[in-house]
DNA sequence: AACTGCTACAACCGCCACTGT
DNA sequence: CACAGTGGCGGTTGTAGCAGT
């Protein structure tokens, strides 16, 4: 791998785990817990970076991991909220019990993208976008054409996009204002809320009732609430103020709306 | 057997939001 | 308010392994 190593992994391993690695940071975390990555693999013995360290068990270690044979009802799923969430790998995954960000990525890149390209129902690949936009113009020019489809996707023409509407909210926190209404909301009813960033635990409904609750003593007008509610049970973190494609068609919202309880429909049917 | 092309996926990178000081 | 540290995310890359020639 030729990168320069980046800050100060000089003298660190890169590279693929050894069993060894997997073994010292399993029995770490074990004993420790994950509480400072940073200062993890110092204290473990590792010669890694914290996010190296990280990455390898949030992806492969971890207990309740699974890997593997994505089922047919998985990867329906994996389709139906990446058009409703584009590229928010993490997002998805919280939706997949046992699957990771990277897993659901990977598959998503290397299997179901061509697949449904193939199948004709996906015309444009969904780019989400970050609030600030990145500059791109520091990063490597690729090299071969394994990723021909990212490729791809950049280079449609917006015009053709017309066999399959993909809704794409944009990747943006909860303004600071409705995050405060809904975790606390969340917060009161269940503490196994995700925890960080504010962001929200997707899968609790047991919440739902402080949530409305509170939304009903808010200020908070029927739209923004029905709006509320869909970022509430989707784990999403759309900002209300800015969100124009919702705010703006009240039909986009509806079918995003009916979306959202098709996958729920799916889920419960799942877990009887 | 040697080479080439392709695929899958583990791992890395840079960026960004959040938090504490 | 500004800044630094940290964790988390999505995009990208490198390589092992396989199939085809």
């Amino acid at each position: 791998m030729g990168r320069a190593p980046c800050c100060s992994k000089v003298g660190l391993h890169r590279g693929p785990w050894t069993t060894r690695e997997d073994a010292l940071l399993t029995s770490y975390i074990k004993n420790h817990g994950t509480d400072n990555w940073k200062s993890l693999p110092k204290r473990a013995g590792l010669l890694r970076c914290g996010k190296s360290c990280r990455l390898r068990w949030m992806n492969y270690i971890r207990p309740d991991i699974k890997r593997g044979n994505i089922s047919p009802e998985e990867e329906d799923l994996i389709v139906r909220l990446h058009s409703l969430l584009g590229n928010r790998w993490s997002l998805i995954a919280g939706r997949l019990p046992g699957r990771t960000d990277n897993e659901i990525k990977n598959y998503w890149n290397g299997h179901l993208s061509k697949k449904l390209k193939n199948q004709g129902l996906l015309i444009k690949e969904v780019v989400t976008r970050r609030l600030t936009p990145r500059d791109h113009t520091s990063k490597k020019k690729k090299k071969n054409n394994n990723n021909i489809n990212n490729n791809e996707a950049k280079c449609i023409n917006i015009e053709n996009v017309k066999m399959n509407k993909i809704y794409a909210p944009k990747p943006m926190r909860i303004y600071p204002t409705y995050r405060n209404y809904v975790t606390s909301a969340v917060t009161e009813s269940n503490d196994e809320t995700e925890g960080t960033n504010g962001r929200l635990d997707s899968g609790d409904e047991s919440s739902s009732g402080n949530y409305q609750e509170i939304l009903s003593s808010s200020d908070i007008n029927a739209e923004e609430a029905n709006l509320l509610d869909v970022n509430h049970y989707l784990g999403s973190d759309l900002d209300l103020v800015n969100c124009d494609f919702f705010l703006q068609d009240h039909e986009v919202l509806d079918r995003v709306y009916q979306e959202y309880l098709q996958l729920l429909n799916v889920e419960t049917d799942k877990e009887n």
